[in-house]
DNA sequence: TCAAATGTAACAGCTTGTGCTACATTCGAA
DNA sequence: TTCGAATGTAGCACAAGCTGTTACATTTGA
């Protein structure tokens, strides 16, 4: 069981969200219908819709024949507008204990780190920025070209 | 107290070295000397440099006035090097459980992810490469530009 | 022979993620 | 107006990982 899941987890469910959306029966996206597909309960989805409601990407609809939808098409959703909403832990963790200020080395270290670790994460982001749940659809639907074109996907680049 | 900060120990601790190589007083390094600057319990550090040994970037000397030495230049130890050796978790995780193989989104999603993550890995793997700990030192030193001369380090590029 | 160092096991405390139950709230449909 | 189905949320148990610590065996130069 992984540190961070829950950026998969929220990507599976706008995928499965942006796939239900173009089916046949107009059924209305449940937590329950949802937590079916990722296989695990229906509260740990509605804690992660909440949070991807938080960030502006979905929007729930109380009371009976309630349930979630998209508020964009799933073309503009990218994997960064996910990453964020999860509210993901820093990459790189700083010190648990502040080193000896009075060591030369310790002065110093923290700040010229952060600029390192920030860059990295910057370059992390701009991959994450290039790839849409659209993608993520027309790729996991790679093995059935009848339900790719159904939804609308060309087929992925070579 | 973040995730990963063994990774900021690991690189604090190899930094610290290179810059007591050059030191007035020919001490080794030890474990005790080591924590002091890092500000936590030797059995941490030493805990630390044998996954730095392990990863052949240090070698340790037992016995009486044993202690730790670099096995090559900082300026040939990079970032990525570190990351590497302290065994890092993958940064984004897959599900805890396996999504419904018969839902077509749950059936290809996992290895579509894998994909993303492994690019938005990889680019954040090149950045750690591009710095070494003898460019960490030298920012480590930026306010002591005394010091920095005295380690035979040019000034930080603008 | 002894002191100082590494090497390692074991444990407590803390935090985080996951999965679950329970229950209040909301609101369309009968 | 009532009822059922959905969201919203609190709270708990369990597992895993990191940190910090004590304790002790091992090694080896002085």
């Amino acid at each position: 069981m992984s540190a961070n899941s829950r950026m998969t987890t929220a990507v599976h469910v706008l995928t499965w969200m942006a796939f239900d959306r173009r089916g046949t029966d107009k059924e209305i996206a449940t937590s329950q219908r949802i937590a079916t597909s990722v296989n695990t309960n229906p509260v740990v989805i509605r804690r992660c819709l909440g949070e991807l409601r938080d960030a502006g990407l979905v929007e729930s609809i109380r009371g009976r024949s309630g349930g979630w939808v998209l508020t964009r098409d799933a073309g503009e959703i990218t994997l960064l507008d996910v990453y964020r909403a999860t509210g993901a832990e820093p990459i790189f963790g700083m010190h648990a204990a502040s080193p000896d200020a009075e060591c030369y080395v310790g002065h110093g270290i923290a700040s010229t780190l952060t600029e390192v670790y920030d860059e990295a994460t910057r370059a992390m982001c701009r991959v994450l920025e290039s790839t849409t749940i659209r993608d993520v659809l027309r790729g996991s639907l790679a093995d059935f070209p009848e339900l790719r074109e159904a939804q609308g996907l060309e087929p992925a680049p070579a």
